[in-house]
DNA sequence: GTTTTGCAAATTGTCAACAAAATCCTTTTG
DNA sequence: CAAAAGGATTTTGTTGACAATTTGCAAAAC
Protein backbone atom coordinates (compact mmCIF):
# COMPACT_ATOMS: atom_id res chain seq x y z
CA UNK A 1 0.00 0.00 0.00
CA UNK A 2 1.11 3.64 -0.94
CA UNK A 3 0.87 6.12 1.41
CA UNK A 4 1.75 9.69 1.19
CA UNK A 5 5.23 9.67 1.62
CA UNK A 6 7.99 11.65 3.63
CA UNK A 7 9.94 13.82 1.09
CA UNK A 8 13.11 12.30 2.89
CA UNK A 9 11.82 8.73 2.32
CA UNK A 10 10.92 9.22 -1.22
CA UNK A 11 14.34 10.34 -1.70
CA UNK A 12 15.89 7.57 -0.55
CA UNK A 13 13.37 4.83 -2.33
CA UNK A 14 14.46 6.75 -5.61
CA UNK A 15 17.83 7.04 -5.20
CA UNK A 16 20.72 4.16 -5.22
CA UNK A 17 24.32 5.04 -5.36
CA UNK A 18 24.36 4.39 -8.95
CA UNK A 19 21.74 7.51 -9.39
CA UNK A 20 23.53 10.06 -6.95
CA UNK A 21 26.93 8.85 -8.68
CA UNK A 22 25.52 9.70 -12.09
CA UNK A 23 24.44 13.11 -10.73
CA UNK A 24 27.43 14.03 -9.23
CA UNK A 25 29.28 13.33 -12.28
CA UNK A 26 27.52 14.82 -14.85
CA UNK A 27 27.19 17.86 -12.44
CA UNK A 28 31.28 18.12 -12.46
CA UNK A 29 30.94 17.90 -16.05
CA UNK A 30 28.79 20.56 -16.80
CA UNK A 31 30.22 22.83 -14.38
CA UNK A 32 33.58 22.54 -16.03
CA UNK A 33 35.19 20.34 -13.41
CA UNK A 34 35.98 17.96 -16.24
CA UNK A 35 37.27 19.32 -19.37
CA UNK A 36 35.84 17.86 -22.35
CA UNK A 37 38.37 15.49 -23.73
CA UNK A 38 39.53 14.55 -20.25
CA UNK A 39 40.04 10.97 -19.07
CA UNK A 40 37.59 9.93 -16.58
CA UNK A 41 39.55 7.10 -13.85
CA UNK A 42 37.10 4.93 -12.26
CA UNK A 43 38.90 4.18 -9.12
CA UNK A 44 39.88 7.80 -8.52
CA UNK A 45 36.32 9.10 -8.86
CA UNK A 46 34.84 5.70 -7.06
CA UNK A 47 37.21 6.69 -3.68
CA UNK A 48 36.31 10.59 -4.41
CA UNK A 49 32.97 9.41 -3.82
CA UNK A 50 33.28 7.12 -1.25
CA UNK A 51 31.89 3.68 -3.18
CA UNK A 52 32.93 0.86 -5.25
CA UNK A 53 33.87 0.95 -9.01
CA UNK A 54 30.90 -1.18 -9.41
CA UNK A 55 28.35 1.99 -9.32
CA UNK A 56 30.70 4.14 -11.13
CA UNK A 57 30.44 2.29 -13.74
CA UNK A 58 26.62 1.99 -14.21
CA UNK A 59 26.94 5.77 -13.79
CA UNK A 60 29.02 5.69 -17.24
CA UNK A 61 27.04 3.65 -19.04
CA UNK A 62 23.87 6.31 -18.27
CA UNK A 63 26.33 8.87 -19.50
CA UNK A 64 27.76 7.43 -22.30
CA UNK A 65 24.51 7.17 -23.39
CA UNK A 66 23.21 10.32 -22.65
CA UNK A 67 26.21 11.67 -24.95
CA UNK A 68 28.50 13.51 -21.91
CA UNK A 69 31.19 10.59 -22.01
CA UNK A 70 32.28 8.51 -24.88
CA UNK A 71 33.78 5.35 -24.04
CA UNK A 72 36.51 3.40 -25.60
CA UNK A 73 36.98 -0.49 -24.78
CA UNK A 74 39.93 -1.22 -22.41
CA UNK A 75 41.46 2.61 -22.53
CA UNK A 76 38.85 3.93 -20.16
CA UNK A 77 36.13 6.91 -20.27
CA UNK A 78 36.33 10.39 -21.45
CA UNK A 79 34.28 13.88 -21.32
CA UNK A 80 33.50 14.55 -24.77
CA UNK A 81 34.29 17.25 -26.60
CA UNK A 82 31.89 18.41 -29.14
CA UNK A 83 33.48 19.37 -32.51
CA UNK A 84 32.12 22.82 -34.34
CA UNK A 85 30.51 20.76 -37.02
CA UNK A 86 28.59 18.89 -34.55
CA UNK A 87 27.99 22.01 -32.52
CA UNK A 88 26.22 23.81 -35.83
CA UNK A 89 24.09 20.15 -36.27
CA UNK A 90 22.74 20.69 -32.88
CA UNK A 91 22.13 24.44 -33.54
CA UNK A 92 20.02 23.25 -36.65
CA UNK A 93 18.03 20.93 -35.29
CA UNK A 94 17.51 23.48 -32.30
CA UNK A 95 16.39 26.21 -34.22
CA UNK A 96 13.98 23.65 -35.89
CA UNK A 97 12.51 22.80 -32.54
CA UNK A 98 12.04 26.11 -31.54
CA UNK A 99 10.42 27.28 -34.88
CA UNK A 100 7.66 24.58 -33.52
CA UNK A 101 7.80 25.30 -29.91
CA UNK A 102 7.50 29.43 -30.97
CA UNK A 103 4.34 28.36 -33.13
CA UNK A 104 2.52 26.12 -30.03
CA UNK A 105 3.54 29.24 -27.34
CA UNK A 106 1.39 31.40 -29.40
CA UNK A 107 -1.52 29.16 -29.18
CA UNK A 108 -1.61 27.78 -25.90
CA UNK A 109 0.27 30.03 -23.37
CA UNK A 110 -1.72 31.35 -20.96
CA UNK A 111 -1.87 34.84 -20.05
CA UNK A 112 -0.21 34.47 -16.81
CA UNK A 113 3.02 32.64 -18.17
CA UNK A 114 3.57 35.63 -20.34
CA UNK A 115 3.62 37.66 -17.82
CA UNK A 116 5.92 35.33 -16.34
CA UNK A 117 8.64 35.12 -19.34
CA UNK A 118 8.42 38.93 -19.78
CA UNK A 119 9.63 39.51 -16.43
CA UNK A 120 12.53 37.47 -17.63
CA UNK A 121 13.25 39.56 -20.36
CA UNK A 122 13.51 42.18 -18.22
CA UNK A 123 15.95 40.09 -15.46
CA UNK A 124 18.14 39.40 -18.63
CA UNK A 125 17.11 43.46 -19.38
CA UNK A 126 18.98 44.23 -15.79
CA UNK A 127 22.36 41.66 -16.38
CA UNK A 128 22.86 43.47 -19.29
CA UNK A 129 22.88 47.16 -18.36
CA UNK A 130 25.27 45.81 -15.17
CA UNK A 131 27.15 44.17 -18.20
CA UNK A 132 27.15 40.83 -15.89
CA UNK A 133 27.90 37.98 -18.67
CA UNK A 134 27.48 34.93 -16.29
CA UNK A 135 23.73 36.23 -14.95
CA UNK A 136 22.97 36.89 -18.43
CA UNK A 137 23.60 33.55 -19.73
CA UNK A 138 22.12 31.70 -17.07
CA UNK A 139 18.95 33.32 -17.49
CA UNK A 140 19.27 33.02 -20.93
CA UNK A 141 19.11 29.62 -20.22
CA UNK A 142 16.30 29.70 -18.14
CA UNK A 143 14.43 31.98 -20.43
CA UNK A 144 14.27 29.39 -23.47
CA UNK A 145 14.26 26.18 -21.27
CA UNK A 146 11.22 27.75 -19.84
CA UNK A 147 9.85 28.08 -22.49
CA UNK A 148 9.72 24.60 -24.13
CA UNK A 149 8.59 23.37 -20.77
CA UNK A 150 5.57 25.90 -20.97
CA UNK A 151 4.62 24.03 -24.08
CA UNK A 152 3.97 20.87 -22.11
CA UNK A 153 5.43 18.28 -24.05
CA UNK A 154 7.56 16.14 -21.98
CA UNK A 155 9.51 14.50 -24.98
CA UNK A 156 10.25 17.64 -26.27
CA UNK A 157 11.53 18.64 -23.07
CA UNK A 158 13.80 16.02 -22.42
CA UNK A 159 15.27 16.21 -26.30
CA UNK A 160 16.08 20.27 -25.83
CA UNK A 161 17.71 19.81 -22.43
CA UNK A 162 19.72 16.67 -23.94
CA UNK A 163 21.14 18.57 -26.70
CA UNK A 164 21.25 21.93 -24.51
CA UNK A 165 23.39 19.69 -21.65
CA UNK A 166 25.84 18.32 -25.23
CA UNK A 167 26.12 21.91 -26.47
CA UNK A 168 27.31 23.34 -23.36
CA UNK A 169 30.28 20.17 -24.12
CA UNK A 170 31.23 22.41 -26.94
CA UNK A 171 34.58 24.29 -25.88
CA UNK A 172 34.05 27.02 -23.40
CA UNK A 173 30.95 28.91 -23.51
CA UNK A 174 31.69 31.94 -24.81
CA UNK A 175 30.35 34.44 -23.33
CA UNK A 176 28.76 37.46 -25.32
CA UNK A 177 30.33 41.01 -25.17
CA UNK A 178 27.96 43.66 -24.20
CA UNK A 179 26.95 44.28 -28.22
CA UNK A 180 25.52 41.18 -28.95
CA UNK A 181 23.92 40.51 -25.80
CA UNK A 182 21.92 43.96 -26.22
CA UNK A 183 21.55 42.29 -29.74
CA UNK A 184 20.03 39.05 -28.34
CA UNK A 185 17.74 40.59 -25.62
CA UNK A 186 16.22 42.63 -28.39
CA UNK A 187 15.27 39.10 -29.88
CA UNK A 188 13.78 37.87 -26.71
CA UNK A 189 11.48 40.91 -26.71
CA UNK A 190 10.67 40.52 -30.25
CA UNK A 191 10.08 36.57 -29.20
CA UNK A 192 7.98 37.39 -26.64
CA UNK A 193 5.81 39.89 -28.47
CA UNK A 194 5.28 37.82 -31.33
CA UNK A 195 4.08 35.02 -28.85
CA UNK A 196 2.11 38.05 -26.98
CA UNK A 197 0.04 38.86 -30.20
CA UNK A 198 -0.54 35.15 -30.70
CA UNK A 199 0.79 35.16 -34.05
CA UNK A 200 2.14 31.58 -34.64
CA UNK A 201 4.10 32.11 -37.96
CA UNK A 202 5.83 35.40 -36.51
CA UNK A 203 6.16 33.31 -33.39
CA UNK A 204 8.31 30.36 -35.13
CA UNK A 205 9.93 32.66 -37.72
CA UNK A 206 11.53 34.61 -34.30
CA UNK A 207 12.91 31.99 -32.62
CA UNK A 208 14.39 30.19 -35.31
CA UNK A 209 15.86 32.97 -36.64
CA UNK A 210 17.17 33.44 -32.99
CA UNK A 211 18.85 30.15 -32.64
CA UNK A 212 20.33 31.17 -36.41
CA UNK A 213 22.02 34.40 -34.60
CA UNK A 214 23.37 32.31 -32.31
CA UNK A 215 24.93 29.96 -34.48
CA UNK A 216 26.29 32.16 -36.72
CA UNK A 217 27.93 33.66 -33.71
CA UNK A 218 29.71 30.45 -33.14
CA UNK A 219 30.02 30.07 -36.26
CA UNK A 220 32.27 33.28 -36.40
CA UNK A 221 33.66 32.39 -33.26
CA UNK A 222 35.33 29.73 -34.65
CA UNK A 223 37.06 31.40 -37.49
CA UNK A 224 38.41 33.30 -35.24
CA UNK A 225 39.73 30.78 -33.27
CA UNK A 226 39.36 27.56 -35.29
CA UNK A 227 39.84 24.16 -32.92
CA UNK A 228 41.96 21.47 -34.35
CA UNK A 229 38.68 19.66 -36.06
CA UNK A 230 37.17 22.57 -37.38
CA UNK A 231 36.87 22.66 -41.68
CA UNK A 232 34.30 24.50 -41.92
CA UNK A 233 33.82 25.76 -45.52
CA UNK A 234 35.66 29.58 -46.16
CA UNK A 235 32.02 30.95 -48.00
CA UNK A 236 29.92 32.24 -46.20
CA UNK A 237 26.93 30.12 -46.04
CA UNK A 238 23.63 31.23 -47.93
CA UNK A 239 20.54 32.82 -46.67
CA UNK A 240 19.47 31.14 -43.70
CA UNK A 241 16.12 29.75 -45.31
CA UNK A 242 13.27 28.35 -42.78
CA UNK B 1 30.19 -20.33 -14.16
CA UNK B 2 28.96 -19.75 -17.42
CA UNK B 3 26.62 -22.02 -18.74
CA UNK B 4 24.90 -22.29 -22.05
CA UNK B 5 26.64 -19.25 -24.14
CA UNK B 6 24.97 -17.20 -26.66
CA UNK B 7 26.38 -17.32 -29.87
CA UNK B 8 27.01 -13.82 -30.28
CA UNK B 9 29.03 -13.55 -27.63
CA UNK B 10 31.43 -16.26 -27.30
CA UNK B 11 32.22 -14.92 -30.79
CA UNK B 12 32.42 -11.19 -30.21
CA UNK B 13 34.64 -11.05 -27.19
CA UNK B 14 36.10 -7.69 -29.24
CA UNK B 15 33.23 -5.87 -28.03
CA UNK B 16 32.80 -4.89 -24.31
CA UNK B 17 29.76 -7.74 -23.19
CA UNK B 18 27.93 -4.55 -21.93
CA UNK B 19 27.50 -3.39 -25.05
CA UNK B 20 26.49 -6.88 -26.67
CA UNK B 21 24.16 -7.66 -23.65
CA UNK B 22 22.72 -4.41 -24.48
CA UNK B 23 22.40 -4.74 -27.65
CA UNK B 24 20.92 -7.90 -27.32
CA UNK B 25 18.42 -6.99 -24.75
CA UNK B 26 17.07 -3.90 -26.85
CA UNK B 27 16.59 -6.46 -29.90
CA UNK B 28 14.61 -8.13 -28.06
CA UNK B 29 12.28 -5.76 -26.86
CA UNK B 30 12.24 -3.80 -30.04
CA UNK B 31 11.52 -7.47 -31.89
CA UNK B 32 8.32 -7.69 -28.69
CA UNK B 33 9.81 -10.88 -27.19
CA UNK B 34 9.63 -9.37 -23.68
CA UNK B 35 6.06 -6.85 -23.50
CA UNK B 36 5.87 -3.28 -22.77
CA UNK B 37 5.60 -3.71 -18.70
CA UNK B 38 7.45 -6.85 -18.22
CA UNK B 39 9.78 -7.69 -15.43
CA UNK B 40 13.30 -8.27 -16.74
CA UNK B 41 15.27 -10.30 -13.89
CA UNK B 42 18.91 -9.45 -13.68
CA UNK B 43 19.88 -13.51 -13.10
CA UNK B 44 17.79 -15.02 -15.67
CA UNK B 45 19.31 -12.82 -18.40
CA UNK B 46 22.34 -13.22 -17.39
CA UNK B 47 22.05 -16.76 -17.38
CA UNK B 48 20.77 -16.57 -20.66
CA UNK B 49 23.44 -15.02 -22.11
CA UNK B 50 26.27 -16.31 -20.30
CA UNK B 51 27.60 -13.58 -18.49
CA UNK B 52 27.76 -12.31 -14.96
CA UNK B 53 25.14 -9.91 -13.21
CA UNK B 54 27.25 -7.06 -13.76
CA UNK B 55 27.59 -6.37 -17.65
CA UNK B 56 23.45 -7.18 -17.44
CA UNK B 57 23.19 -4.19 -15.21
CA UNK B 58 25.34 -1.59 -16.86
CA UNK B 59 23.36 -2.56 -20.18
CA UNK B 60 20.28 -2.03 -17.93
CA UNK B 61 21.62 1.73 -17.50
CA UNK B 62 22.13 2.08 -21.30
CA UNK B 63 18.70 0.91 -21.80
CA UNK B 64 17.25 2.95 -19.20
CA UNK B 65 18.76 6.38 -20.51
CA UNK B 66 17.74 5.33 -23.81
CA UNK B 67 14.39 5.06 -22.96
CA UNK B 68 13.45 1.43 -23.43
CA UNK B 69 12.73 0.43 -19.57
CA UNK B 70 12.82 1.98 -16.17
CA UNK B 71 14.04 1.09 -13.42
CA UNK B 72 12.49 1.04 -9.98
CA UNK B 73 14.99 0.63 -6.99
CA UNK B 74 14.98 -2.55 -5.62
CA UNK B 75 12.16 -3.88 -7.51
CA UNK B 76 14.11 -4.24 -10.65
CA UNK B 77 13.90 -2.73 -14.36
CA UNK B 78 10.71 -3.19 -16.38
CA UNK B 79 10.11 -2.40 -20.28
CA UNK B 80 8.59 0.58 -20.72
CA UNK B 81 4.95 0.78 -21.83
CA UNK B 82 4.44 3.94 -23.50
CA UNK B 83 1.02 5.51 -22.90
CA UNK B 84 -1.12 7.14 -25.42
CA UNK B 85 -0.66 10.47 -23.82
CA UNK B 86 3.41 10.08 -24.19
CA UNK B 87 2.97 8.45 -27.70
CA UNK B 88 0.62 11.41 -29.06
CA UNK B 89 3.36 14.05 -27.83
CA UNK B 90 6.06 11.95 -29.66
CA UNK B 91 3.94 12.61 -32.84
CA UNK B 92 3.77 16.04 -32.33
CA UNK B 93 7.69 15.93 -31.76
CA UNK B 94 8.11 14.20 -34.93
CA UNK B 95 6.09 16.02 -36.93
CA UNK B 96 7.86 19.50 -35.85
CA UNK B 97 10.93 17.49 -37.02
CA UNK B 98 9.76 16.37 -40.08
CA UNK B 99 8.61 19.47 -40.82
CA UNK B 100 12.35 20.77 -41.03
CA UNK B 101 13.12 17.10 -42.80
CA UNK B 102 10.66 18.39 -45.33
CA UNK B 103 12.04 21.70 -45.81
CA UNK B 104 15.93 20.81 -45.83
CA UNK B 105 15.02 17.86 -48.30
CA UNK B 106 13.70 20.12 -50.64
CA UNK B 107 16.59 21.88 -51.18
CA UNK B 108 19.57 19.92 -50.55
CA UNK B 109 18.53 16.39 -51.72
CA UNK B 110 20.16 15.09 -55.21
CA UNK B 111 18.31 13.62 -57.99
CA UNK B 112 19.85 10.37 -57.57
CA UNK B 113 18.25 10.31 -54.19
CA UNK B 114 15.41 11.81 -55.43
CA UNK B 115 15.16 8.30 -57.61
CA UNK B 116 16.01 6.28 -54.49
CA UNK B 117 12.97 7.38 -52.30
CA UNK B 118 10.58 7.23 -55.23
CA UNK B 119 11.64 3.94 -55.64
CA UNK B 120 10.88 2.86 -52.17
CA UNK B 121 7.38 4.52 -52.39
CA UNK B 122 6.64 2.14 -55.47
CA UNK B 123 8.06 -1.17 -53.26
CA UNK B 124 5.68 0.27 -50.93
CA UNK B 125 2.83 0.19 -53.58
CA UNK B 126 3.73 -3.52 -54.34
CA UNK B 127 3.51 -4.28 -50.67
CA UNK B 128 -0.15 -2.33 -50.02
CA UNK B 129 -1.55 -4.36 -53.64
CA UNK B 130 0.01 -7.63 -51.76
CA UNK B 131 -1.69 -6.44 -49.20
CA UNK B 132 1.22 -7.73 -46.87
CA UNK B 133 0.97 -5.07 -44.05
CA UNK B 134 3.96 -6.12 -42.18
CA UNK B 135 5.82 -5.75 -45.31
CA UNK B 136 4.64 -2.30 -45.82
CA UNK B 137 5.29 -1.25 -42.55
CA UNK B 138 8.47 -2.24 -42.69
CA UNK B 139 9.25 -0.27 -45.99
CA UNK B 140 7.52 2.56 -44.52
CA UNK B 141 9.51 2.65 -41.31
CA UNK B 142 12.44 2.45 -44.01
CA UNK B 143 11.41 5.23 -46.21
CA UNK B 144 11.15 8.16 -42.83
CA UNK B 145 14.47 6.77 -41.62
CA UNK B 146 16.19 7.45 -44.89
CA UNK B 147 14.94 10.91 -45.42
CA UNK B 148 15.57 11.95 -42.00
CA UNK B 149 19.24 10.31 -42.77
CA UNK B 150 19.29 11.78 -46.05
CA UNK B 151 19.32 15.65 -44.44
CA UNK B 152 22.76 14.71 -43.09
CA UNK B 153 22.13 16.23 -39.33
CA UNK B 154 23.25 13.04 -37.30
CA UNK B 155 21.74 14.66 -34.47
CA UNK B 156 18.65 15.25 -35.83
CA UNK B 157 19.15 11.03 -36.73
CA UNK B 158 20.27 9.75 -33.31
CA UNK B 159 17.07 11.91 -31.81
CA UNK B 160 14.55 10.62 -34.75
CA UNK B 161 15.36 7.38 -34.18
CA UNK B 162 15.10 7.44 -30.65
CA UNK B 163 11.63 8.67 -30.40
CA UNK B 164 10.78 5.96 -33.36
CA UNK B 165 11.95 3.26 -31.45
CA UNK B 166 10.25 4.57 -28.05
CA UNK B 167 7.05 4.68 -30.24
CA UNK B 168 7.14 1.47 -30.97
CA UNK B 169 6.84 0.22 -27.24
CA UNK B 170 3.04 1.96 -27.28
CA UNK B 171 1.43 -1.01 -27.53
CA UNK B 172 1.44 -3.58 -30.38
CA UNK B 173 2.09 -1.44 -33.53
CA UNK B 174 -1.76 -2.23 -34.92
CA UNK B 175 -1.38 -2.76 -38.74
CA UNK B 176 -3.38 -0.72 -41.00
CA UNK B 177 -5.84 -1.93 -42.73
CA UNK B 178 -6.03 -1.68 -46.84
CA UNK B 179 -7.74 1.43 -46.69
CA UNK B 180 -5.59 3.29 -44.66
CA UNK B 181 -2.42 1.89 -45.95
CA UNK B 182 -3.79 3.55 -49.38
CA UNK B 183 -4.04 7.02 -47.56
CA UNK B 184 -1.12 6.78 -46.33
CA UNK B 185 0.97 5.64 -49.45
CA UNK B 186 -1.07 8.50 -51.44
CA UNK B 187 0.66 10.91 -48.67
CA UNK B 188 4.01 9.50 -49.36
CA UNK B 189 3.50 10.00 -52.95
CA UNK B 190 2.85 13.63 -51.43
CA UNK B 191 5.70 14.08 -49.91
CA UNK B 192 8.08 12.81 -52.28
CA UNK B 193 6.44 14.76 -55.53
CA UNK B 194 6.51 18.27 -52.98
CA UNK B 195 10.51 17.59 -52.25
CA UNK B 196 11.10 16.43 -55.90
CA UNK B 197 9.63 19.95 -56.57
CA UNK B 198 11.87 21.82 -54.43
CA UNK B 199 8.85 23.14 -52.51
CA UNK B 200 10.40 23.63 -49.37
CA UNK B 201 6.82 24.83 -47.57
CA UNK B 202 4.81 22.45 -49.42
CA UNK B 203 7.18 19.06 -48.62
CA UNK B 204 7.46 20.80 -45.20
CA UNK B 205 3.68 20.80 -44.75
CA UNK B 206 3.33 17.42 -46.74
CA UNK B 207 5.49 16.02 -44.16
CA UNK B 208 4.08 17.10 -40.92
CA UNK B 209 0.06 15.99 -42.18
CA UNK B 210 1.20 12.97 -42.70
CA UNK B 211 2.79 12.29 -39.07
CA UNK B 212 -0.33 14.15 -37.63
CA UNK B 213 -2.32 11.59 -39.92
CA UNK B 214 -0.78 8.75 -38.00
CA UNK B 215 -1.36 10.27 -34.79
CA UNK B 216 -4.92 10.73 -35.54
CA UNK B 217 -5.09 7.19 -36.15
CA UNK B 218 -3.64 6.63 -33.25
CA UNK B 219 -5.97 8.74 -31.34
CA UNK B 220 -9.14 6.93 -32.67
CA UNK B 221 -7.46 3.36 -32.52
CA UNK B 222 -7.26 4.15 -28.86
CA UNK B 223 -11.03 5.25 -28.72
CA UNK B 224 -11.72 1.92 -30.46
CA UNK B 225 -10.10 -0.44 -27.63
CA UNK B 226 -8.97 2.40 -24.43
CA UNK B 227 -6.19 1.08 -22.59
CA UNK B 228 -6.16 1.32 -18.44
CA UNK B 229 -4.01 4.55 -18.52
CA UNK B 230 -6.11 6.09 -21.64
CA UNK B 231 -7.93 9.59 -20.21
CA UNK B 232 -8.17 11.35 -23.55
CA UNK B 233 -10.57 14.04 -24.15
CA UNK B 234 -13.87 12.81 -25.77
CA UNK B 235 -14.19 16.35 -27.98
CA UNK B 236 -12.09 15.79 -31.21
CA UNK B 237 -9.17 18.21 -31.13
CA UNK B 238 -9.23 21.12 -33.12
CA UNK B 239 -7.82 21.60 -36.68
CA UNK B 240 -4.09 20.43 -36.49
CA UNK B 241 -2.36 24.00 -36.54
CA UNK B 242 1.30 23.38 -38.14
C1' DG C 1 -13.84 -14.97 5.91
C1' DT C 2 -10.70 -11.35 5.92
C1' DT C 3 -6.78 -9.09 7.58
C1' DT C 4 -2.45 -9.04 9.89
C1' DT C 5 1.91 -10.90 11.25
C1' DG C 6 6.10 -13.20 10.75
C1' DC C 7 9.22 -15.93 8.61
C1' DA C 8 11.58 -17.98 4.12
C1' DA C 9 12.84 -17.45 -0.55
C1' DA C 10 13.99 -14.69 -4.26
C1' DT C 11 15.90 -10.48 -6.12
C1' DT C 12 18.45 -6.38 -6.22
C1' DG C 13 22.43 -3.32 -4.47
C1' DT C 14 27.15 -3.16 -3.42
C1' DC C 15 31.64 -4.65 -2.92
C1' DA C 16 36.25 -6.78 -3.30
C1' DA C 17 39.09 -9.95 -5.85
C1' DC C 18 40.76 -11.79 -10.06
C1' DA C 19 41.75 -11.64 -15.25
C1' DA C 20 42.98 -9.14 -19.28
C1' DA C 21 44.43 -5.30 -21.63
C1' DA C 22 46.91 -0.99 -22.11
C1' DT C 23 50.47 2.09 -20.56
C1' DC C 24 54.89 3.31 -18.88
C1' DC C 25 59.64 2.78 -18.18
C1' DT C 26 63.86 0.47 -18.45
C1' DT C 27 66.96 -2.00 -21.15
C1' DT C 28 68.75 -3.63 -25.20
C1' DT C 29 69.98 -3.42 -29.95
C1' DG C 30 70.91 -1.38 -34.38
C1' DC D 1 71.36 8.42 -30.39
C1' DA D 2 67.09 6.32 -31.97
C1' DA D 3 64.22 2.61 -31.99
C1' DA D 4 62.64 -1.71 -30.52
C1' DA D 5 61.79 -5.18 -26.99
C1' DG D 6 60.47 -6.63 -22.75
C1' DG D 7 58.65 -6.52 -18.24
C1' DA D 8 56.50 -4.03 -14.31
C1' DT D 9 52.64 -1.14 -13.25
C1' DT D 10 48.35 0.81 -13.85
C1' DT D 11 43.67 0.55 -15.42
C1' DT D 12 39.72 -1.59 -17.17
C1' DG D 13 36.58 -5.85 -17.74
C1' DT D 14 34.34 -9.43 -15.42
C1' DT D 15 33.06 -12.32 -11.86
C1' DG D 16 31.31 -14.38 -7.52
C1' DA D 17 30.13 -13.35 -2.82
C1' DC D 18 27.75 -10.88 0.68
C1' DA D 19 24.30 -7.44 2.42
C1' DA D 20 19.87 -5.24 2.10
C1' DT D 21 15.36 -5.16 0.40
C1' DT D 22 11.28 -6.97 -1.48
C1' DT D 23 8.06 -10.66 -2.33
C1' DG D 24 5.52 -14.86 -1.46
C1' DC D 25 3.29 -17.72 1.68
C1' DA D 26 1.45 -19.69 5.62
C1' DA D 27 -0.12 -19.26 10.28
C1' DA D 28 -2.37 -16.47 13.63
C1' DA D 29 -5.60 -12.94 15.06
C1' DC D 30 -9.82 -10.44 14.62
Amino acid sequence: MIAALHPTIAMLQSSSLTTVVQQEIERAILVGEYAPGSKLNEAVLAEKLGVSRGPVREAFRMLDEAGLVRTEKNRGVFVRAIPVDEALEIFDLRAAMDDWVGKRLAVCITDEQIREIKAMVLEMEKAVKAQDARQYHVLNLKFHDRMVEIVGNRKLTDTYRRLIKELSLFRRQNLADVVLMRTFLNEHKQIVKAIASRDAQAAGRAMFDHVMQSKQRTIDNDRRQPSEGSALPTTPPPSIAR
